[in-house]
Order: C-alpha cells, then sequence, then structure tokens
DNA sequence: ATGTTCATGCGATAGGTGTATCATGACGAG
DNA sequence: CTCGTCATGATACACCTATCGCATGAACAT
C-alpha cells in the first residue's frame, strides 16, 4: 500500500472538486492559483498532483461521465444507423451543451501536442470507443482497412473539435450543428453499408460478380 | 493618406517576415519577445501591431496564400466530387504539410474564441469558400437548407480542426488522415447526389455501368 | 511516546503575457 | 531648415505559469 494514500486521495478529489466548481461557475480557464486557493490547498500542491491547471481541467472534463456506450446502446438492434445516432447523441450533446469546458479541453489537448507529450491519451480518443461500439454488427463485414476508414471518419462527425469547427469557425447555432452532424454520419454509414455490400454481405444488386 | 504609411508598412512586414522565418525553423509557438527582437522592434511595438503572438502566427500562416479556388478548379469539369477532390487536396495538403503552423492556427482561433471576440474571421472560414466553389454545379439543385447541411458537413473534412483530431487524438499519420477525409468527403458527397436524385434533377440512372 | 517519513506550505526564481506611461527622435510638411 | 507629429523604445507593472529548495508538521510504525 502506497504511503499515504488517503491523504493523497483527499487532497487530488479536492483539487478536482474546485476546479469543477470553477468550471461550473463559467471559469472557462481557471488558473492553477484559482483553483488552488479554491481547494484550500497551495500552489505547489496543485502542481505536485496536475501537471498544469489544463490538465485538470482535462481530468475534470473527460471524468464527467458520459453515458457509457453499452448503456446508451442498450437495447439497440443491429441497425448500425440508429446506433450511431444514439452514441452521436450521447457524445455531442454533451459538448454542445457545454461549450466552455469543451473549448477548455480542446485546449488542453492542444497543448499536449504542442509539447509533443508522448501521452497516449486515452480519455481523447474515447470517442472512438462509442464509435467501435456502435459499429460492431458491422465489425466482421468490412476490412480492417475500411473499418479503420469508417471509424475515423465517424471520429470526424463527433467530439470536441466538431465543437470548435460549427460553433466558432461556421458559426452556426448548437441545433444547427447538430443537424449537420447527423448529416455527415448518416452519409458515412451509408458509404459504409455500400461497402458491406460490394463485398460478400449482400443480396440485392445486380451485380457484376 | 495616412500619417506615416510606409513607415508603418515597413514595420508589420519586419514582425511578419520574423514570425514566418521563425516558424520556418520549427518554432511552432514563438513568443512576442522572440518575434521582436528577431524583427528589430520593441517589444511594446510588437503589440501596437499585433493583439499577440498568435495573432501574429495567424496573419502568417492564413497568408501563406493557398491555390485560390478558381486557381484549383480550372478545367474541372462539373462532377463534384472530383471538383471537391481537388479542393480538398489543396486545402489539407496544406494544413498536413505544416502541423506546426497549423496547430499555432488553432490556438489562435479557439483564442477568439474564448475571449469570445466577436470578428467574424473571414480567414478561419475560407474553407467554405473552396466547399463553395467546387460545390457550384449542385448550387441550384438542392434546397438552401439542403445545401447549408452539405456545405458544413463538408467543412469537417477539411481544416485545421481535422488535423487535431485525426493527427493528434486519433494517432493517425498524415497519409492515413488524408484517407480518410477523403474517404469522408466521398460519402457526403454521394450523400449529396442522392439528394439531387431525390427531388427532381437525377438525369442519369443508378448506373451499374 | 518517539522518531521517521513524506505530503504540504512558503518563498524565491525565471520566464511569459498584456498594459500603461513617458521621453525620444525620426519623419515629413511647411 | 524648422517644427510639430507620431511611431518607437524603454521601463515598470500586474498577473500568469512552472520549478526549485527548505522548513514544518501530520501521519504512521515501532
Amino acid at each position: 500500500m502506497a504511503p499515504r494514500e488517503n491523504q493523497r486521495a483527499r487532497t487530488r478529489r479536492s483539487i478536482l472538486d474546485a476546479t469543477a466548481a470553477l468550471l461550473d461557475e463559467g471559469r472557462a480557464d481557471p488558473s492553477i492559483d484559482e483553483i488552488a486557493d479554491r481547494a484550500l490547498v497551495s500552489r505547489a500542491t496543485a502542481y505536485r498532483y496536475f501537471e498544469s491547471a489544463s490538465d485538470a481541467v482535462w481530468q475534470v472534463v473527460s471524468d464527467r461521465s458520459l453515458t457509457p456506450p453499452e448503456e446508451a446502446l442498450a437495447g439497440a438492434g443491429d441497425d448500425v444507423t440508429e446506433r450511431l445516432l444514439r452514441v452521436e447523441k450521447v457524445v455531442n450533446d454533451y459538448l454542445f451543451g457545454d461549450p466552455n469546458g469543451t473549448r477548455a479541453f480542446e485546449r488542453a489537448v492542444l497543448g499536449r501536442a504542442l509539447d509533443g507529450s508522448g501521452t497516449p491519451d486515452d480519455r481523447a480518443a474515447r470517442r472512438l470507443h462509442y464509435i467501435d461500439a456502435a459499429l460492431e454488427p458491422l465489425a466482421g463485414r468490412l476490412s480492417p482497412h475500411e473499418l479503420e476508414l469508417v471509424r475515423h471518419a465517424l471520429a470526424l462527425t463527433m467530439g470536441s473539435q466538431v465543437v470548435t469547427t460549427l460553433l466558432d469557425t461556421c458559426r452556426l447555432d448548437p441545433a444547427a450543428a447538430r443537424d449537420v452532424t447527423t448529416f455527415a454520419l448518416g452519409a458515412i454509414v451509408a458509404e459504409a453499408l455500400r461497402l458491406v455490400d460490394a463485398r460478400g454481405g449482400a443480396p440485392q444488386l445486380p451485380e457484376a460478380s
């Protein structure tokens, strides 16, 4: 057992709670000092637990759990489109609902990319778990390469960067933005299904095999 | 005529050149001091010309002109897919070729979004000009609403945010990333063409040819 | 209770941003 | 050439990040 586990856990929680509170109050980009003060902890300690302020924000935002994939897909059939729409709703409703937190998250991702910190970043990649879960009925029916293509193309329709693109760059409102994501998603799924048909899976075309 | 126009133009150029030089040397995120020193200008002056370091970077990156839409589309027929692939190539080749500059650009966009500066940001939205130019043959054949959907969905496949998503979050290499963007683009175009067929426009049949 | 360990607080340091003020002196019109 | 204008440089300030070394004292084993 680690030396002072409880104490450390308490401190960590305190910092995370403080960060979360600040975010909820609309501070999009809290400083380390703010967080430390709020957590009743010295600045040095805050740095001992998190690499930076945006690191803490990152943890908070990404730990505010979304409905997990299994739950989002409970009772869903094999209709890939419906499955994807469900997870898209979970992910994007969440993000478009909290643009501040989302942009702070974005910022953290960018920071990591800039200083080349090599952490695999399992959290930011979480959207792929949702996509994979939704795509599961199709898994065996596409070549590995095709599947990669589809997964990553779908990743372009969900996630924090989409918020930046549609809200900030294209200046859409959240509702219109959601229309766009579902449209794009539908298009990609349709293309994927066409790929499935093209290989073994499907009967219906007068195909030249 | 403004008071000391030439002097000011010279100073401005000097700062931009310095910024560009630093970027080309691989400094992804140059500080104001670095830029000012390199430009043989005091820090205060640098701030008189640009709001921030990333502002200067932004100007540089976005002014390094891409092939303009008309040129990219010269000699292209009415095949919307081909047209879009051309502009996608122009935009994304450029961005994936200079991830550092791109991320600095990203950073600037985010900064603007965070402090809510209301500038319309014609530069970041430039990708829509490319998309519109490529989409031109389809313009009259979709309802305004459908057209908006298609335009913005396509915007998800080009631009700086795509770099962040595919390179940083999904950890693809540039070549694989380009495969993904062209795939997604193809899917969206296909969907758009289906919309065209669904309304009056349908000229040629589902060519199993 | 006693001593060690280790998380913490405190303060200093080094560097970055962004703003303001003020003297200087180059510019350019007369 | 002269003189006022105005871009510039210098400097200071407030605040931020990120890191360091050192003293303190709570936590824990003995």
